[in-house]
DNA sequence: CCCGGTCATAGACATATGTCAATATGGATG
DNA sequence: CATCCATATTGACATATGTCTATGACCGGG
């Protein structure tokens, strides 16, 4: 499963109309952001110092184990909402702003229609 | 199950870390977006003329039966992304901008932490 | 080269979720 | 009141999802 690209030109939601293969895209990166252990990852490598986590910092702040975590960090991978690198033992997760600012500005409704 | 307010006063993921409770009242939003029907029957009701759409209109633009667009109607309801007003015979959907707003602003990630 | 530490993958299992058919509710109209 | 139309609710069912245990893969240091 590769990661989404599709986030890109996503017109805010009112403009134009979602086709439904959009949709399906999308509802995959929200879907991701759906589960509360997913989203207190996304925030404590967002806190961060360095915009990086490693992911013995991320599995610490749980009372989850260590396969559990990493299966949620699969899924922000894929999705693309997160990024990783190796440096010798560890592993460091990364934001990838873009397509966080992408959702942000789906989201982002003009007061009045 | 009440609609959600916490969406209120929700920082930007990266300044301060979400607690767990925090965390799972997103996660209700989020996973009401998780999918594609929901997504485009946002779509739809944010598209159409004077921002709202009636039942009527939103079951025809998908292949699936009313019971099911009834029921995405009601997930989206109860985390606070529409609102729906009687008129007659017709039951009327419209976005709750604030909330939309919300999660706008929490995604928004500054581009260099 | 083996071993300990860090992380990922595989498989199993209980629960959550999306869908449908059937039915209920509630307003409008004759 | 009887009936039709628009919408909601209920219950059933197949699939998806989150979690665990067990195990594999990869790296660094003795």
């Amino acid at each position: 499963m590769e990661p989404l690209q599709i986030l890109d030109c996503s017109p805010p939601l009112v403009r134009e109309q979602l086709d439904a293969d959009k949709a399906a895209d999308l509802a995959r990166v929200f879907k991701a952001l759906g589960d509360p252990v997913r989203l207190r990852i996304l925030s404590i490598v967002a806190s961060h110092a360095g915009g990086e986590a490693c992911v013995c910092d991320i599995t610490d702040a749980f009372d989850l184990t260590q396969p559990t975590i990493s299966h949620h960090l699969k899924v922000l991978r894929e999705v693309g909402l997160l990024t990783h690198e190796r440096r010798g033992s560890w592993v460091y997760y990364q934001l990838v702003p873009e397509n966080l600012a992408q959702l942000s500005a789906l989201l982002d409704i003009p007061a009045t229609v």
